[in-house]
DNA sequence: CATGAATGAGACTTCATTCAT
DNA sequence: CATGAATGAAGTCTCATTCAT
């Protein structure tokens, strides 16, 4: 019985926790970070304004752990596509494709993330590193994925890296507008124009070699 | 005499206004929107808080405005690319390289406009409504070369509209990182890195038809 | 057995009574009773916050408490030495010995005492009024002995309120200050300058008669 | 007419200023610092909460002020005293006298001194270090007072330092007392007897040698 | 009695904006 | 137009106290 008691509580509290980020999420997704108080946040949480420092040091702290528990479910989508075995090609375009479930699943997740670049706008926060990082490792799982087609002769010799922030960014930034816009974007027609530009690049090589 | 007096008065004014958009750009972006007070603008333009006021009706339309004249500036170097005669590639080429210049002498401007997506938090403000046009002025400029590339023969045949928008995020990613940190990037690689995998594509087509 | 287990129960609620309050002490004594929390007293006598309300009422009535068992110390040594039999001039000048004992022994009750005039800020409290009960009561039982000494032409004839309150004063601010910064104060020689001065006076007596 | 203006502005500044402090001595002086609100010192002064800021970094600066100007006010009544030409047994009773002025006077500033021991309870701060300061000038004052009375031989030999000290904290802890219990407190007849048992001593000098 | 999460009033402080000079 | 003191709403955070377990 003493351990199912605490075994109670616990749970009881990780619930909490849990609804007060559920509704921090929502709110920063709508609003932007600066635009939302923690009054509203704790309202919408059904909670009272203390209840959330019994959580969170500040409103800072909820909004990284936020980004924290966002990015997780993020990485648990993406990183097995990149780190299976299989076929480069493939891994990269089921990447692309993939943006297509996170949009519709994770809206306010990738409005947190890509709302505001900078963590907390001044640099050197523990948000701006956070952000800073995960986008880093996701830059270099994807490169390793492209660097090995490479290798393999599936894709042509480009830089990696490069190729990896640009698949990026522009993955990003569609996931954003559609996201943000839904009805006047067609996210599954735009991943597949991205495939298309990366994988076939703008310029023909054949005729281009043929010029060199 | 009274028409002198009044160009005068004019062109001070203009110049008032000129320096209180100039000290509001490098607080902006410096510390994002947020983080900047109008009197911390006022004292960087060394004017007192309430003339401020009588240039721009708040501070969203100082933003606002601030805006505006960064995008005509950035337009004003980029659009002479976009629009001149010549060859598509050659165009398409500059224009990523034009991002190197932009970097290094419009580096605030930059910061404005890619700090914070999203105009002003909320959704549907004045800010929020420019910025989009401004981008798709571009997008629309740049597929504009980008498809005649194409019927010319010069470029594969991809959406253009999508090439564009791969292409412009890629650069506004490249660039906001070179300016954010300029010690620990090599735009100017960087950009010929982009160049390269968007001329290239990820797949040599020459192989990709033959394995087909 | 019925009375051994009462008996069992009621000294594990006095010593966690006691528990309480010498935790309390310590950091009242420390930081002064507003930037103390309940919460903080609660962490350091590792209790959970709720627990100390079985004991007290409130955060003034455990201040108040703690007040009353520090004074009831105090009081254990004082009284004594005081109240006992014997020449009056070696009562006082073990009185105020005593006091570097006090600064030995308990620094955090004479802190808590000394920090902050008034009871508790606003006049008229509780514990405000047995501050000045036990002031009082000090001051009477001293002014006894000095009056004791006057009349055994021990002592000059003075108030032996006036007498007694200038010497309470007195050693109140040098323990105080002993207690408050020990390596920057001599405290035993403060003391025996302070019995010095009041044992002589300022002013020569012999000389000050010739020169009447 | 230039000049003018701009004194007029500085005039209103100054004596808000002083508006500002003057209700803020009255709060603190009756309640204590914790237990004054900015929200109270802005209504009081008759001004809006953040007119204060623009006047004071923080409320513990007001404090810090305030108390600046209230030990400049003392000060300005207690130096001449110490400082001028003339009899040192004269000086020091005329400085004892003069506590019931202060007392009188300046009545809101002693409670502000000597409401709290320490500046504001954290040891280290601002205040606390001005506290002290203030403390240790006039000590340091008296005592070269009473060094100078006893090279002239007006003044037994005792430690001029300790001398002080007894002296001080013997006048505050009877002005305090006075202070906050007018009615029940005769400070003259206090102040007498205070003058009566520094000057005489407690034991009777001529006798104390007989029996050595 | 012990626990400790929840509460919510209230404190301090900031800052966009106004307005009299 | 310029000034800058004044405003006061709003935001973040603390903490004494309660109460269900």
């Amino acid at each position: 019985m003493g351990r199912e008691t605490i075994t109670r509580k616990e749970r009881e509290r990780t619930r909490h926790r849990q609804e007060i980020l559920s509704a921090a999420l929502g709110l920063f997704a709508e609003k932007g970070f600066h635009a939302v108080s923690m009054q509203e946040i704790a309202t919408t949480a059904e909670f009272a304004t203390g209840t959330l420092y019994n959580f969170f040091r500040d409103k800072e702290d909820l909004y990284f752990e936020l980004l924290i528990s966002c990015a997780q479910d993020a990485f648990g989508l993406i990183m097995p596509i990149l780190d299976g075995p299989g076929d480069e090609r493939r891994k990269v375009a089921d990447f692309i494709r993939l943006h297509e479930q996170l949009a519709r699943e994770h809206r306010a997740a990738i409005q947190l993330f890509l709302l505001e670049r900078r963590g907390r706008y001044l640099p050197g926060s523990k948000t701006e590193a956070k952000k800073k990082e995960f986008s880093a490792e996701l830059i270099q799982q994807l490169s390793k994925v492209i660097a090995a087609g490479i290798r393999k002769g599936l894709f042509n010799s480009v830089s990696p890296i490069i190729a990896a922030k640009c698949l990026t960014a522009t993955l990003e930034a569609a996931v954003f507008a559609a996201v943000e816009n839904p009805r006047g974007t067609n996210l599954k027609a735009d991943l597949k124009g991205i495939k298309n530009v990366f994988f076939k690049g703008l310029i023909e090589n054949s005729r281009d070699k043929r010029k060199a």
